[in-house]
DNA sequence: CCACTTTTTTACCAAATGGTAAAACCACGA
DNA sequence: TCGTGGTTTTACCATTTGGTAAAAAAGTGG
């Protein structure tokens, strides 16, 4: 029954491997949000993370396993700003918080922003499932709770999922097209404005 | 004087060199969008083409630079429709037009837009200059219409490059996001829905 | 201090990859 | 038909890259 104690066998992580995955997982973000999968090797995840590269393979079971690993922590962080619309808040209010708070993340996790871009971008090959598991049932869920939001008067008559996507190009843009905006916008104060504008957009769009 | 008349060496390209570079830069366009730079390799491109490695390597310098004819190819098929903006038209309908062949161009070219989408995510490393030099002062005399526009009364007041990004987050998103799409609208019409959801978006934030 | 486990390093490897040299092939005008 | 120059193939490399074996080192409980 014992297992080898090895560290993905799923026992009780010790302090040292809690650090040096971590470590790790940092570094890849880094790694693979910059380079994509692909471009990303191991000796960059393993100089930026200071362990040696068998030393990483002593954590994790391969490259792969550490990108996967990265997608599923982030996949919850990511969905939770959905999560928090109040079904029995104020609607426009409720969708333009949910508006802020993804133009927040977008500025405060631009990697993770551009990880999952990234991942999409190359037809998701690793969390395909996740994505109609995890996102699909939210989706339908919220896209729902606003068209009955709309259909009580309570908002412009709209299409929830469109709107939901419209709100993740818009946000993530200012993660992921990062280096457009650097060569657009000399010094400008790029997220204050954009907090600016996408409140108008969808305020006028849905404000009844 | 006289160059050893090589295929880049530009005098007057063959009908056979002009047809395999044709190859060669279609066959790359599927396997960059899809992998990225560093994802694709020369093999790949070279099945999808039906040359031979070494064949390709007749046609151009390196990888490097097959990647850059067709960053460099495709910049001005991109911006034609913002170039196509009237300043002489009617404001809103100008703008609506714009978003309508930016979502066609979505539609009929996402191999491109992928392309595009992978290297500025990457940090835009082969085209930085060329975003500067020709996207920004397209961008900023955009902007600066759009802005005498809605000065004159004729649209809604509105920041012209941040509704700019909007626009290209927007419609972009349907292609380069595909994968999610996919996972979330079972057999939906997406792009019919599309061009009505950004329609409405639009016009509600716009028209005075 | 000692045995025992976990962690890290050293020394590798096989496959993949971008690229090259040079021979072979082919088209076509004189 | 023969030569000449453009085109394609064959046979290679050197490097990079993901990954492994096994020894060395560091912890750790008794």
């Amino acid at each position: 029954m014992e297992d080898g104690m090895t560290p993905e066998g799923g026992a009780k992580p010790s302090r040292i491997q809690l650090r040096n995955r971590k470590r790790i997982l940092d570094a890849a973000l880094d790694v693979f949000s910059m380079h994509g999968f692909r471009g990303a090797t191991l000796d960059q995840i393993a100089e930026a993370s200071g362990l040696s590269k068998p030393n990483i393979l002593y954590y994790f079971a391969g490259k792969e396993d550490i990108h996967v690993t990265l997608l599923n922590g982030l996949m919850d962080t990511w969905l939770d700003p959905m999560r928090e619309i109040d079904p029995g808040g104020e609607p426009l209010e409720e969708i333009l918080r949910y508006v802020h708070r993804k133009l927040e993340m977008s500025r405060a996790f631009p990697r993770e922003s551009r990880l999952f871009a990234n991942e999409i971008l190359q037809g998701a090959p690793m969390i395909g499932a996740g994505l109609v598991s995890d996102l699909k049932p939210l989706v339908d869920e919220t896209a729902a709770l606003i068209e009955s939001w709309a259909a009580a008067g309570r908002l412009k008559s709209v299409d929830g999922r469109h709107l939901i996507f419209s709100i993740w190009a818009t946000t993530q843009h200012y993660a992921d097209f990062d280096a457009q905006l650097q060569a657009l916008m000399d010094g400008r104060d790029v997220h204050g404005e954009a907090s600016v504008f996408l409140d108008a957009l969808y305020r006028r769009t849905l404000a009844v």
